[in-house]
DNA sequence: TGTACATCAGTGAACGCGCGTTCACTGATGTAC
DNA sequence: TGTACATCAGTGAACGCGCGTTCACTGATGTAC
């Protein structure tokens, strides 16, 4: 039962969309490529006819998502100005709906990603790049003092605040964790001068 | 070869230091049973006179972690003051060296906590509890305004940092990650009142 | 205090299971003539 | 255009391996008398 070109091409990229979206959700260790491959429509025995290895899939579905993450970030933020462009991508990431966190390598897979191999590791960091590059166009924008370190800090901050909450039983103390990440954030983007980020704006000029 | 009382009780604490040790550096599901044994210089069989599962060993790993991170910065914040505790124990979390982020579950093992059982999971979460409650006690300290959102963004500041940049092939890319976190909490912190957190104490008084 | 016995920490082999990977096979596709 | 053949995507069973767990056994400890 051999398939034509076409249909081969169609059969990979939709094992790689499905990988991506399993690997993210349930972890790499905890998916078998038979899970995968059944998710696919297919069985196990067929998926070395696409990939070498399941590390090479790893590879794949990561880079897929990012480049997914990455371009639910640009389609919201078209023709917004960076201040609204940068609250528009905050609240996607930390919405509890989990629709765009569930497409970050960094947030779903970060402690299992350290221990895979190298070129796995090199993919999940050119993700993070292109975050950071996003990220950083908008502090710069924004006039921001040393927007490097701000679109670092603020990427460390979602991904930390996303894998935290994750782990809380108590889905108010969940909310609560991505709420106070989007209140500082916010801040660290001179947003409204928040009282906690530049206390001096909100009280009597002490000149 | 039954040994005495006191001998159990020693075993059985050398097998949790031990575990806690090689499953935060290692993760969950790639340290086994037996390794963890052998490192403990015990066979594989004995560890079910100590504990019931692999999980229930998971949990006392975690809690003993969690434990010995708190300690860790209590003493080495000892006698300061609260800016400088501050300082210590974010310089402590984020040093390269890894000997205190080693002890953290969140940033070592953070995408595998989340598929745990909710045991486990509520273990981790009291863990940042006990890390919450010591950094607010500081922020509350310092006379930031809303201490709470402050110490939650910080903790998910270092523990995003942390683990992004364990994901880092490149050293140095690594190291700026965490010193652009060192750097913006320290203004989060109002430290030495950076211009990225407060520019108009920085800048001629514009009232 | 001494003796006989029960207990149980630790051993090391074995069991079961799941998973990554392989393999012989099928049959539709694509190609050579 | 039609025919014969090679290709190869996909099947489904099987293989190997590792890992969590079990188990019969050992022998030092602790206890009952």
């Amino acid at each position: 039962m051999k398939k034509s070109k076409a249909d081969t091409v169609e059969t990979r990229k939709r094992i790689v969309a499905v990988a991506s979206r399993v690997f993210l959700a349930q972890g790499l260790a905890a998916t078998g490529i038979a899970d995968i491959m059944a998710a696919a429509g297919l069985t196990p025995g067929g998926f070395y006819r696409h990939f070498e290895s399941k590390e090479q899939l790893i590879a794949e579905a990561n880079s897929a998502a990012s480049a997914q993450l990455l371009d639910v970030f640009a389609k919201a933020t078209a023709g917004q100005q960076p201040r609204e462009a940068l609250a528009t991508v905050v609240s996607l990431y930390l919405d509890q709906s989990e629709q765009v966190s569930a497409l970050c390598s960094l947030a779903s897979l970060g402690s299992e990603l350290r221990h895979a191999d190298d070129h796995v590791k090199d993919i999940a960091m050119n993700g993070y790049r292109r975050m950071i590059e996003f990220v950083s166009g908008l502090t710069r924008l924004l006039g921001v003092p040393d927007p490097a370190s701000v679109a670092d800090a603020i990427v460390s901050t979602l991904v930390g605040a996303v894998t935290i909450s994750r782990l809380a039983t108590d889905a108010a103390l969940a909310q609560t964790i991505r709420d106070h990440a989007r209140a500082v954030v916010g801040s660290l983007a001179g947003k409204t001068p928040s009282p906690s980020a530049s206390p001096a704006l909100s009280s009597p000029c002490p000149v």
